[in-house]
DNA sequence: GAGCGTCTTGGACAGTTGCCCAAGACGTTA
DNA sequence: TAACGTCTTGGGCAACTGTCCAAGACGCTC
């Protein structure tokens, strides 16, 4: 019963994904057309609508894949590092690896925003983002860290607020901040 | 010369800007539309590019204007503040008065991710949100924080950051965050 | 009153958008 | 081979967009 082009089809889906994801980035949430990821996906402008039932729908699953992936990459490598030092060094290498102007650290951000928009949006992110905070807080609370609910709450917004700032003077020194952070997470 | 019609048009201009602000929040920023704003101002759809060059000049002068309010008026408040805690508790009191879903906040991230893709509004911005820093730290070294620089940087993160995340989730914690950021300032 | 400068009006224009759909392509089944 | 299921094509449609502009309104000067 045609399953070959089930397979093809699943294909074009995820090609679709792919060129999204980028898109929305660099030309923001409402300026993504249909045209626009068909072309880039390398398929005709219907394809869209044949695989998903409004643009809306395919920036949502794009982005809250991508915004999935990202965190669980995140949390699997940070559970892997001992100690508070090691862990805090590879958050803030996570940070500089965004410079507030790459295609990851805007989609972040408009789907933070198109999440304002769209309930369904917000229910999805906000739980991938309490996931990743519970996550960060066993961590802080298997290496000894003060108060670990309320510093991965801290932690997880400077870390988005970091991103964005980088965006607007990306000579900001990450650096230094490992300091003031880590003398955060230190018991007294 | 046609006096009071300056000063009329003056007042125009200003109504256009201020209906300006909270559509860039609830719409967002490619989403805001010459007639949108018109509606809202009270104004014929033709008043806009009469005014100004085109919507993109539109909205750089509404964002900028409001941020810049917004910042100045803190930073005075800040100054205002004598200790360490109590500044903290300011702080914490700016983010709460935003649930990340009114529109300064929505304007405010609308306005970085805009500025990502306009150099001009990038460079205006950038320079707010130094200033702003500077002082933040300016005022951190006073009140004897350690690392005022690195300090403030996370401190100016983490608002935005937060922010962000309280439109996500609105039961965020603020007040439990007091402890470890009181803990990031203080001198070993 | 006439003339002038400034602002305002409401519609025109070409371009773009999301969404839809008849027609066709292609492997699979009978 | 013929019929079928699935996916793909390319164009059509109404709605909306930024921008422009001729015409008019209003207060002011002479």
């Amino acid at each position: 019963m045609g399953e070959a082009a089930a397979i093809r089809g699943e294909a074009t889906r995820r090609r679709l994904l792919e060129a999204a994801v980028p898109l929305i980035g660099e030309a923001g949430w409402h300026a993504v057309t249909t045209r626009m990821v068909a072309q880039r996906a390398g398929v005709a402008p219907g394809v869209v609508h044949y695989h998903f039932a409004s643009v809306t729908d395919l920036l949502i699953a794009a982005s809250v894949g991508f915004t999935r992936g990202m965190l669980d990459r995140f949390a699997r490598e940070l559970a892997e590092r001992p100690g508070l030092d090691a862990g805090l060094g590879r958050l803030l290498a996570e940070v500089s690896r965004h410079d507030g102007a790459d295609p990851a650290s805007l989609l972040v951000a408009e789907t933070y925003l198109a999440a304002s928009r769209i309930p369904r949006l917000r229910d999805e992110l906000a739980e991938l983002v309490a996931d990743f905070r519970r996550g960060l807080a066993g961590w802080l609370a298997e290496n000894g860290a003060a108060d670990p609910e309320a510093a991965a709450t801290v932690l997880g917004a400077a870390v988005d607020g970091l991103i964005l700032h980088r965006g607007l003077d990306p000579r900001l020194d990450l650096a230094a901040l490992a300091r003031p952070l880590r003398s955060m997470l230190r018991k007294e």
